[in-house]
DNA sequence: TCTGGGGTCCTAGGACCC
DNA sequence: TCTGGGGTCCTAGGACCC
């Protein structure tokens, strides 16, 4: 009898549309849209959409005015982060009752770390309790590492469970877009096509010092190491220690007063200083975040002499950086960020 | 496609030091 | 002051993800 490790990610299905239309019964099986305040003429994307609304054209990311003009029948709701919050710890605490190790990455996803000699029979155990106790679907990708099991999951949605190991890894992964892999996006693959690497299988099969080159000593490598299907495969549940805090606004009209900047950025550096203290952490470095109009963005930072989680010299510290851009067209986004010290 | 908000990690150049 | 090589910190920016 051999027992072997395997990763299950977890991940629900349209999972802030789904808490809408279980809270709001009457709008299943319609096209509906969460994201900012709802309303579509304001500067706001689209955090989810369901299935139906997907059918049109609308997917995460897309500005509201555009899933309106897209899909003009959909129902608009205004996001409610507190709602996910406590939806997914509901869905979490499912998870944490089977004998497994649970590591949340977010809202709506999770791996589990499992030894089972039936990771399918688990994945379908999941996914009952997960359906039977919250209401709501999920899919569940198996894979011999994270990476791997990650990428299962697109293969299984809706409500299914896929198993993506070593064994069918170049079967099903080879002739596909490197943007398929988890860590690869449209600048990397756009960087890959200009070498003449336009497929998963392309890049496994990649003159590594030619990577190297093209995306230095550690990208590189690590490019064709996923492209192998390579990944991480331990799961851990500690929490993880964050890295940095941060709050931004964008500006429902660009703004060029000065003053009023200035206004906006103490109120941003509080609440950063806030959001530290609550973290119990210091904050080592301060950084002011300004996206200018059209959509030009520029960061300057600055080391405080010592970490510190004190507001009004977070404040006076994110003051001082901002004096050091010049503003010569309008700002649309404000921002500040504390990173912390390693620990 | 007039493009949110909150994160993480990597790269690269310059300063500074030995 | 016709000038090497390495290490580390600081800073800005890029890319990606949920």
């Amino acid at each position: 009898m051999s027992i072997t490790d395997w990763v299950l990610h977890v991940d629900l299905d349209q999972f802030i549309a789904a808490v809408e239309i279980a809270r709001h019964p009457e709008l299943r099986g319609k096209p509906v849209i969460v994201g900012g305040t709802g309303e579509t003429k304001r500067r706001a994307v689209v955090a989810t959409a369901s299935y139906e609304a997907r059918e049109f054209g609308v997917h995460s990311g897309m500005p509201l005015r555009t899933a309106q003009k897209r899909c003009p029948d959909a129902v608009f709701l205004p996001s409610d982060p507190p709602a996910y919050q406590e939806v997914s710890e509901r869905v979490m605490a499912v998870l944490r009752r089977f004998p497994v190790v649970v590591e949340v990455l977010g809202w709506d996803e999770a791996f589990l770390g499992a030894r089972t000699e039936d990771p399918e029979a688990l994945a379908e155990s999941v996914r009952s309790a997960v359906a039977e106790e919250t209401g709501l679907a999920c899919s569940v990708g198996i894979g011999d590492n994270k990476h791997r099991a990650k990428l299962a999951t697109g293969f299984a949605k809706p409500a299914g469970t896929y198993r993506l190991t070593r064994n069918n890894w170049t079967s099903v992964m080879a002739h596909r877009s490197p943007d398929a892999l988890w860590g690869v996006g449209t600048k990397t693959t756009a960087k890959l096509a200009e070498l003449g690497i336009t497929t998963v299988g392309a890049l496994a099969a990649a003159d590594p010092a030619e990577l190297a080159a093209r995306f230095g000593p550690t990208m590189g490598p690590y490019l064709r190491a996923l492209a192998h299907g390579a990944g991480d495969r331990e799961v851990t549940a500690t929490g993880h220690v964050p890295r940095s805090r941060s709050r931004e606004t964008t500006f429902q009209e660009d703004i060029s007063d000065r003053a009023k900047l200035c206004e906006h950025l103490s109120v941003l550096a509080r609440r950063v200083a806030q959001d530290a203290e609550l973290e119990g952490r210091p904050a080592a470095r301060v950084a002011v975040k300004v996206r200018f109009a059209p959509f030009i963005t520029t960061t300057r930072s600055v080391t405080l002499p010592e970490p510190t989680n004190d507001g009004v010299t977070i404040e006076r510290a994110a003051m001082e950086v901002f004096d050091r851009f010049r503003l010569d067209r309008p700002v649309r986004l404000l921002g500040v960020r504390a990173e912390f010290g390693k620990p």
